[in-house]
DNA sequence: TTGTATGCGTTATCAA
DNA sequence: TTGATAACGCATACAA
């Protein structure tokens, strides 16, 4: 026995009063135009020919309707989702929400769209994050993934296209946006030096993260040069480079370097709690030029970098990767040092 | 004639060697697990009842074939997203970055999805962006949507579920998180007053913003106790508030408020290139309080909210019309007068 | 408790 | 050029 269609059935109930009246199907359409859904289906997508007469019916119809093809059904049929997927670590980190901004800006380029994970920070809810919307996008764009190696493959291995941006990987099915951390801190490093300090402390980002582990080689390098480095474990909040800077200062650097920005802006806080004057006892650096870099008291003293311009290359990866199928490869994004007033000459206190 | 199922092929190609290999369907687990497609669904969905022998057999050969069901058939077939959408106006600036981050944190603790568009302050590109995501969300929540209320009225026409954040209507089918920006202009401007200020320039955000209409309500109010206002067309990036400082000075005002925090942090750049002391010989307010106001040169005087909040309750009254079909409504979040030190008593400089 | 069959809305294939 | 129909992958009503 079959069940009877919905829009067969024999109580039309036509045009609700106010109902949430259904949505109109191509079937509708179809119906009111007097032709087969077929027809409206290649009416509405324009890749076959349909005549002038019947193409008119069914526009007018359609718009009347306001009909528009269930996106479900489509993905459906196609297994495309015109979709993608972006998991940052923490969207209130300036850095994130702009690299986030370049990889939508892309996407809409393009018509599509973008869903969006905020991990908090959590590599085990990234790596959830991920493996959700792995099911439901056409590709990835993983933002600094702080996940372990093996769950990194586990994402990979779901045959979703992945990009990620900041993170190290052997893995050939990845596509990668780096920036050059090793060379921004270099050179914040001669900065410092020629500047004539001696002794830093750092403050650490998170320990999981590939963008600290460029860092701290920089800095080891930079150890043969002469700065003696002294790494304080801090992480990558504004609230952590708040409260990792007064053990920073117990170790008695006359400069701090700051894992980004948005961690140096949470240190420079606390300083001038503690009333200590920046740069007149201790200079200071941060990492990655957010907007509000500039306007702290002094002017940060950072590696700028184009933060939408990474979103946009991880939109691009991708878009390439699914339309042209190209093989995964790799991008630098480079870091160019800007001296502004959180740096000074060494007073060394003690 | 029927077409042969592509999984009743006669060439199986039995786990080809490392070709992007078809992802597993119900079917295959109900293959290897040697039951019907049926029990397989009501093992992994749990709602029937499914003896433990089985129960114990499907579950190995799902997680052996990595299996997950597919989004779009689950979607086609009940109608339900899981997904909900926003739409902002500026990811780049951290009011809606943080309110974003509250939705996301709201939808993602009940299992559903985010997708966002950033519109980059276009009513039209807003518009645009709104009507697309209908089709793919279960339900809407519009930042500070500066769409023309006919436009609005189109999405909420959609029947997508509709909340509006920062944006008056009458429209009784959409919810409403309104910020409390009367009060909070009125605040600050009580603050200007008693600290002597009688002229100052008011930097204008977007002419669309329901907000910023109440931020002039207020100003015209505050016009009444003795506080002239000049209002200057601006905009609400920090590169408007940039560009508008010059012009506002002009005015010969003692104070400066700008529509936003971010607006202001953008003024205060200009004013200081330009040498004017703050708040010696100018004072300066934002509103939203976003995290760096605190940190820039003298600290923001601001009236703070919770943005993270806002987003929160954005995602509720959603996910409360969306689970309990409960009625539209009007959420009021409060706002807080910060007093930092960009204000100061007034000193007319003529 | 389990299996069979059907439809969700769309597009592609085939026949006319 | 158009129309009928079969899939896409899943969950449910129904039969067993």
């Amino acid at each position: 026995m079959t069940r009877k269609l919905r829009r067969d059935s024999e109580t039309p109930a036509p045009d609700r009063a106010d109902g949430p009246s259904r949505r109109a199907t191509i079937l509708d359409v179809a119906r009111a135009a007097a032709v087969s859904p077929a027809t409206v289906s290649r009416v509405l997508t324009g890749r076959k020919p349909v005549s002038g007469e019947l193409s008119q019916r069914v526009r007018r119809a359609a718009s009347g309707l306001r009909y528009h093809p269930n996106p479900a059904a489509q993905v459906l049929l196609r297994g495309k989702h015109d979709t993608i997927g972006v998991v940052v670590p923490d969207l209130a980190n300036p850095f994130f929400s702009e690299v986030l901004k370049g990889v939508t800006a892309g996407a809409a380029s393009e018509d599509r769209q973008v869903l969006v994970v905020d991990s908090n920070e959590d590599p085990l809810e990234e790596h959830r994050g991920a493996m959700r919307l792995a099911r439901w996008v056409d590709g990835l764009v993983l933002c600094s993934p702080r996940m372990p190696a093996a769950l990194l493959k586990e994402v990979a291995d779901t045959g979703t296209p992945l990009v990620v941006v900041n993170r190290g990987t052997r893995d050939p099915r990845i596509d990668r946006v780096l920036v050059d951390y090793h060379g921004g801190m270099r050179d914040l490093c001669d900065h410092l030096i020629a500047l004539g300090h001696e002794r830093v402390a750092y403050l650490e980002g998170p320990v999981d993260a590939w963008s600290e582990q460029q860092r701290q080689r920089a800095l080891r390098a930079a150890g043969k040069r002469g700065l003696q480095v002294l790494g304080i474990p801090c992480g990558s909040g504004m609230a952590d480079g708040y409260q990792a800077t007064e053990t920073a200062l117990e170790t008695q650097p006359t400069a701090v370097m700051a894992f980004s920005d948005y961690v140096a802006l949470g240190a420079l806080t606390r300083l001038a709690e503690l009333g200590v004057s920046v740069p007149g006892e201790i200079s200071l650096t941060g990492f990655d030029d957010i907007p509000f870099a500039a306007l702290a008291g002094p002017g940060l003293t950072t590696a700028t970098v184009r933060k939408a311009q990474i979103g946009d290359l991880g939109w691009r990866q991708l878009h390439e990767r699914l339309e042209d199928h190209r093989k995964p490869g790799t991008v630098t994004v480079p870091s160019h040092l800007v001296v502004r007033g959180t740096t000074g000459w060494s007073r060394p206190s003690a």
